[in-house]
RNA sequence: GGGGAGUUAGUUCAGCUGGUUAGAACGCCGGCCUGUCACGCCGGAGGUCAGGGGUUCAAGUCCCCUACUCCUCGCCA
């Protein structure tokens, strides 16, 4: 028999609160079972809410309560009323509460549960279907409730940081027009226009820049993006940004107030001091050094390219795949793993297996002898002394050292070696599997080129949007020799994750149109794709730029999560589908009908 | 679309070279227990070995297909 207290009683403090100072107070607690232990005579009962644990002990003597309370398990919604004891020499230490335990003579059972379908402890090893299958309950264990804490955090100091930098929140609608070019937008038909659909927003680009055009001066919005693109563990199907947008404004004061949020957002959940500004890395050393626009900066292991140095050396070099790769336009890369991390051969085979799931044909390498020669190596029967010295030297290779090779097409020599970095340097634990250690390498890579060539096409593309703004000075090379324009585009990397990027715009209409003829777009094209942005831009526009983070990605590496998923409270598989609520799913005929779509699977 | 790893009790896993009745831990249920906090002790229940097909005297184990999960390349202006 529950007593009924709860209907005229409230609650007093929270599972997380009470210490020494309030012993002898009465007070009612509500909350979950986290776990409970029977002495046949004192029953413990660990009670949980969103602020933490509290026990409370109910004796034999309060027989009603007592008798409920050795009946309830796991999981269990109670209310329980009691006063407040000093736990004496039985102070748990590990617990917030543990100075303290709340002597029960009221309990309500609100609500009963089922065995959950797995322990929800704080250090779970459940399969992440499952957990996901039972969101709600997996939701319920504090490191999830700590991290969707931290992010309702992060959210109100972002909204407070930028409103009291003068930025306005304003709203962009996510059902919008289909604009090609970038990723693959969801659609959504429309039931009162047959045959025609929206497309939801993959990002606010286009609208943000018409809020400079509108004269708003400053716009940020914490926002849905939605992009039907592959999942990885740090890409989902719909994410949130911190999109901002500033007029009159050159790239140092788009740097400037991201710099500010990121040592604030850091400094107020963390407690750490974040340096500022942060270190700039020209895209092209970035991707000579590491491969990719967004390196992990916490450890070394640079890339040495060899390309120049294997031209050099030509067919006398004694290398004829070398050659070859450089003849077809491809590169040569090299990596050192230093002799004290020496790898055993198995180790090595492995690193050929894995670079070959990412398209190498192999993984050419070279140990390095006491005077220099190389051994373990095919390469070594072949290869001249001179263009061999000449690599070494390149490389700083010593006695012990293992060199790594690849070579052929750049953007897979690029890809590959910049996942070997990364691979053998958690292997060498370098680095953490997942989180931080501690070590936060922001960084912005700066100074792309504007354009990237489309070796499919035969084509110049954007590499980023075709409104970003040329330097000045390569304004000049537009139509002479476009992959030399460097664009104010910005990326902010951490720890090998890019949490951000954006640009500064192009507003002027002449240089629009050239960037425009680069690309191949003519004046007709560019009118059905953009012309309403094209239009606005005549009107006056202001010099812009902008910015857009990664809410989810900031989110996970501030809290060490391992992965997106545990930052978002309903995640999407790697399938982008929700195992809990089964979507994607099937509609009727009826409703198909109704916005006139047909299925063709 | 490609590569890799995986799927055995409610959960996490073990299960060798194919061979009798598929095990452990935790959880769950029952009993005992007044100071535990990963409580303890005793007892018990619990299995479509992901699904389908094949090889074999015999398949959790070998082969093929499918589904699902995770990592990854492509993709993500």
């Amino acid at each position: 028999m529950a007593t009924q207290f709860i209907t005229e009683t409230k609650r007093t403090h929270t599972c997380g609160q009470l210490t020494g100072a309030d012993v002898g107070k009465d007070v009612v607690l509500f909350g979950w079972v986290h776990n409970f232990r029977d002495h046949g005579g004192a029953v413990f009962i660990d009670l949980r809410d969103r602020e933490g644990l509290t026990q409370v002990v109910f004796e034999p003597d309060a027989k009603e309560a007592h008798d409920l309370a050795a009946m309830v398990r796991s999981e269990w919604c109670i209310g329980i009323r009691g006063k407040v004891l000093s736990r004496g020499k039985n102070v748990n230490p590990n617990m917030k509460t543990g100075e303290i335990e709340v002597r029960g003579s009221e309990l309500t059972v609100f609500n009963k549960a089922e065995t959950p379908p797995f322990e929800l402890t704080d250090n779970t090893n459940t399969a992440e279907a499952k957990r996901l299958q039972y969101r709600y309950l997996d939701l319920r264990r504090a490191p999830l409730q700590k991290s969707l804490i931290t992010r309702s955090k992060m959210n109100a100091l972002t909204r407070a940081y930028l409103v009291e930098k003068g930025f306005l929140e304003l709203e962009t609608p996510f059902m919008g027009k289909y604009t090609p070019g970038g990723a693959r937008n969801f659609l959504v038909p429309s039931r009162l226009n047959p045959g025609k659909f929206y497309a939801l927003a993959e990002s606010p680009q286009l609208y943000k820049q018409l809020f400079m055009v509108a004269g708003f001066e400053r716009y940020f919005q914490i926002v849905k993006c939605f992009r039907d693109e592959d999942l990885r563990l740090d890409r989902q199907p719909e994410f949130t940004q911190i999109d901002v947008e500033m007029s009159f404004v050159k790239q140092d004061d788009v740097f400037e107030v991201i710099e500010g949020l990121i040592a604030k957002l850091w400094g107020d959940v963390l407690g750490v001091k974040v340096p500022t500004p942060f270190p700039r890395l020209d895209f092209d050393e970035s991707m000579a050094k590491y491969g990719n626009d967004k390196p992990d900066l916490r450890f070394g292991l640079p890339h040495v390219v060899l390309t120049d140095v294997v031209r050099q050396h030509g067919a006398e070099g004694g290398v004829p795949m070398f050659v070859d790769a450089v003849a077809a336009k491809g590169i040569v890369k090299a990596m050192v793993v230093p002799a004290q991390y020496s790898l055993s051969r198995a180790e090595s085979d492995k690193l050929e297996e894995y670079v070959k799931g990412m398209g190498a044909k192999g993984l050419a390498r070279a140990k390095v002898g006491e005077s220099g020669e190389w051994t373990q190596s095919p390469l070594s029967k072949t290869i001249s002394l001179a263009l061999r010295t000449a690599i070494n030297t390149a490389c700083e290779a010593k006695p012990g050292d293992l060199i790594l090779f690849q070579f052929g097409r750049e953007s897979m020599v690029q890809t590959v070696m910049a996942n070997l970095r990364v691979h053998i340097a958690k292997k060498l634990k370098l680095i953490p599997e997942y989180g931080s250690g501690g070590v936060w390498n922001f960084l912005w890579v700066v100074n792309p080129p504007l354009f990237e060539y489309d070796e499919d096409a035969k084509t110049w593309a954007a590499a980023h949007h075709a409104f970003t703004r040329p330097h000045d000075s390569d304004v000049q090379y537009l139509e002479t020799d476009p992959g030399k324009v460097k664009c104010w585009r910005y990326d902010v990397v951490l720890n090998g994750f890019e949490i951000g990027g954006g640009s500064i715009r192009l507003h002027d209409p002449a240089v629009q149109s050239r960037v425009f003829q680069a690309l191949g777009i003519g004046e007709e094209d560019a009118r059905n794709k953009f012309g309403f942005l094209l239009d606005a831009l005549k009107f006056g526009a202001p010099p812009h730029g902008g910015i857009a983070i990664g809410m989810d990605r900031l989110a996970m590496l501030l809290t060490n999560a391992e992965s997106l998923r545990d930052v978002i409270p309903f995640p999407k598989t790697q399938n982008g589908q929700d195992v809990m609520t089964a979507a994607p799913g099937e509609v009727d005929e009826r409703q198909l009908k109704e916005v006139f779509v047909k299925t063709a699977v």
